[in-house]
DNA sequence: CACGTCACCTGCGTGC
DNA sequence: TGCACGCAGGTGACGT
């Protein structure tokens, strides 16, 4: 479920519920939910971590603690909820932090964060510094320093299709199989189109469109699609996404969807006809 | 470097 | 009803 708009609304919603909390315990039920370090000394180094502050970048959740990052990726199926403590345990739930004070033994009356992953894709990590998770990070979209202009260049220093491009975290980064179907109509861009053959005016428009998708997904509370419901709605509003067989809002010619870089993909025929 | 394939997982919808 | 199959918002490791 999660991409930047996605991760952006939990972040939003979590952190006035998080800020603040010491962790006085964590259970983790999955062990590869945890990325690094071993079980053993995540457990021993989280304990009494006060969190300070609750961000994004990109797709990552980046809670930041007294001396660590803990970092959170949902993957396909993550999810993340402050429940009280004593709330029994759900299907799916792969790693439980508990807060409370770290100087009594009280512990009953506080809250927990609950990550609950179903496909048990998502991953966490404990780490001194960020650049360990989040180094390898190409810009973040919605960036006051990521310009029309920069994508332009990017674009231009490689030779590969648009969306496998646009999904690549290191060219940049928040972007997912929505949102990049998304843009790539609104630019009127075909998927398959090779990146360098992209001018500077379509670049520009690409630029627009992809602040336009993470913008509106955002405003929506992101998207909220098959069997895991978020509150967000902006599966209601998508263009292209999953409407095969349906026409397209610009033109009514009828959405068809291929396969690209073995993601589903999804095209006005029409308006976004395949270039070089 | 670009691209294809598979792996990692569970659950849901469809069609026989 | 059962069952096989295809599909899902992500990424990383391979091989060519």
């Amino acid at each position: 479920m999660p991409e930047l708009p996605e991760v952006e609304t939990i972040v939003r919603k979590l952190r006035p519920d998080l800020v603040g909390k010491t962790i006085t315990n964590a259970k983790l039920l999955w062990p590869r939910t945890l990325a690094s370090p071993s079980p053993k000394l995540f457990k021993r180094q989280i304990r009494g971590q006060k969190i300070e502050k609750v961000s994004r970048r990109a797709k990552y959740l980046d809670i930041k603690l007294s001396d660590f990052h803990l970092f959170i990726h949902l993957r396909m199926s993550g999810d993340l909820y402050i429940k009280e403590n004593k709330a029994p345990l759900e299907k799916h739930d792969r790693l439980i932090l508990e807060f409370g004070s770290i100087h009594t033994t009280e512990k009953k009356d506080g809250s927990k964060l609950v990550f609950n992953d179903t496909r048990k894709f998502g991953r966490v990590w404990l780490v001194r510094d960020a650049n360990d998770v989040i180094g390898g990070l190409g810009p973040e979209p919605l960036s006051k320093t990521y310009t029309a202009e920069k994508l332009y260049a990017d674009l231009q220093s490689r030779h590969r299709q648009l969306k496998p491009l646009l999904l690549d975290q290191s060219f940049l980064a928040g972007m997912g199989n929505i949102y990049t179907d998304e843009a790539l109509h609104i630019a009127r861009l075909h998927p398959l189109t090779s990146s360098d053959s992209v001018n500077r005016k379509h670049a520009k428009l690409l630029f627009d469109a992809i602040q336009e998708v993470l913008q509106e997904g955002i405003r929506r509370n992101g998207a909220s699609i098959d069997w895991v419901y978020r509150g967000g709605e902006f599966q209601n509003y998508f263009r292209v996404y999953g409407r095969d067989g349906k026409p397209c809002p610009n033109c009514g010619t009828v959405i068809i969807r291929l396969v690209v870089g073995q993601r589903a993909t999804h095209i006005c025929p029409n308006c976004q006809v395949k270039g070089s």
